[in-house]
DNA sequence: AATGAATGAGCTTTCATTCAT
DNA sequence: AATGAATGAAAGCTCATTCAT
């Protein structure tokens, strides 16, 4: 069953991917984990952490597997083939955490938000350095703004939420080469 | 200045955009619009009412435009890629309204939901049909579901809402253009 | 269909009979009356108005058929059942207005609740004086105050509206003579 | 000083017995019990509920002491009597709670209006049942339907709110006397 | 470590009434 | 005679958070 702290961000989690942040009451989640008000209190400085809490972990996990894709050394284009198929499996397999990090993104508090942007920016950067590494080696389009590129890619991946789910005819798998093929469809179609 | 029910749309989009619905209590909306609860109780039903009819019109707006494109005479490629700039263009035109559809879209009462949908779901088959047309003459891939395909292009749209900045390097045609090619592109890749 | 407020009356004291003066909004009543609230307001100062107005009526109206009942020359226990059985009578012939009346008495606001409890009292004085009759001509028992002899009785009267319903077994008639009996029954009785 | 929902119940009797349920504001409660609105929405799930808990209160009690005496062996006419002081000598004797009774029966939530009513059914059933027994065994007059005498007597007893004074001249007994002695006079009168 | 009673500020909504027209 | 837009005060209820135990 897991400890106290641990039931807790499993309930937030699933509740805040269901009805979003604002339409969790925090007493819905210690209902659900099992436990009191009292509790959540003693682990956790608020309902803003919790939600910090939850989408931190799968922002710093896809961060550190996109570097580890990026520092591959295959081709550009095939690193970011698979930096792409990576970021939706990601995303599919932690998909209540994803729901929450697409859905609930700029409810968090002044605070919080600054650590959150700078380690989104440094997710985004990295994504972004590889199509410009396509680009500069002549195999990507160049006629649109790679900043751009990498915003029409990862809203993509945001909607996700939106429509995809478990257990339909896609598997995370295809959703996720269906995505990176339409990205590196686009890039490498030259003008 | 408007009549009333105009100032009180008006504001209450500026605030939805800003902060999303349910961050945003009616004493603001009325404050903005320079009158109090009972004038806007007296125009519209609800909180809920408010949102559904600003996004609403938007949306019929976007759809009767896509109708009239998706109708044209030219080829394929030419009235998808007219399709794409449009929606671009003209969410960023309406900037404020378009963030209120992208953001608090889920966030109606059960009873609109369902309205709401069905005018989403027509719009998404509308443009759903002009890929597919374009699969079956040949003009387009085919190894990818159309509406995934779609999906994966609104997905960039919604996203406009949280990167776009008005003023800056970028017009909306400039966006609509790069959105569309994106689109294109991918799909007249081939494989 | 009458004048308007003949028609704005008409809805009140059946809305009223329904649902309890509290609970009704002005805002239904014009609905019904099929006007609007500035025509409500230019015949009647307030919703208490309609109160008043309704439940005056009929307390008048049973006022002055007490006083000829009273007044006539038969018997005084033939006097007492014929005025038993003419406030029922009246009471379910008049069932909204009497319901209003049986409910809302204490709803009505402070300076018209003077005006109305005098008549109100003028109605029992005149009851119990036929009682008291009885009893000195030694017709009626005496081990039971007279003034609580009219409060039983009323109270079983204004009962009327939480049980009888029109058009079931028992005709208005019925009804005033069972309860006229009742009473006249229990003060003949003798000791 | 009692707990805090003992002290809310108290304090929501007397104010609904003064003024009625729907004029009563659930701050005035909270200030006279000498809490918070949230400390009460601790306890009850809304104002309906507290209302619920008064007269449930009082009418189990009441039904719980009808049946003892009705499952007496004394005579019928006997038990009847007993029943009918004790109905009026325990209102009085909780005479606000007896009031909230009174008045507000017909303003609970449509959920639990269904719940009391059965269980005022039930008392009324055991009630006419006394009486039905008289008439069986030719005690009692039988040209007044049984439910129509029960209703009839009841209405007295609801109306004791409206007219009686504790500390005036006559006492509970003394009044459930008369209103017994009332009773049995008219159903042993005799055509 | 954990409870749960209690707070206090805030929420959406209702409504009798007024008033310019 | 009548409209209906607008007010302003109050209503019932929710909720994140605190704190004595």
């Amino acid at each position: 069953m897991g400890t106290v702290p641990e039931r807790l961000i499993e309930a937030a989690t699933r509740l805040f991917a269901d009805k979003g942040f604002d339409r969790v009451a925090v007493q819905e989640i210690v209902d659900l984990a099992g436990v009191t008000k009292g509790a959540m209190y003693h682990y956790f400085g608020s309902k803003d952490d919790l939600l910090h809490e939850i989408y931190g972990s799968l922002l710093r996990m896809q961060t550190e597997r996109l570097e580890l894709i990026a520092a591959g050394d295959g081709a550009v284009e095939e690193r970011l083939h698979s930096a792409a198929v990576d970021v939706v499996v990601t995303s599919v397999e932690n998909f209540d955490q994803a729901k929450v990090y697409f859905r609930s993104a700029d409810q968090l508090a002044e605070s919080q938000r600054m650590a959150m942007r700078a380690e989104r920016r440094r997710y985004h950067e990295r994504f972004r350095s590889l199509v410009e590494e396509g680009r500069d080696s002549g195999v990507f389009r160049s006629d649109v703004p790679a900043d751009l590129v990498v915003h029409y890619f990862f809203g993509s991946v945001h909607h996700l939420g939106a429509w995809y789910r478990e257990g339909g005819a896609l598997s995370a798998k295809d959703v996720g080469r269906h995505y990176a093929d339409l990205l590196l469809g686009a890039l490498v179609a030259g003008e």
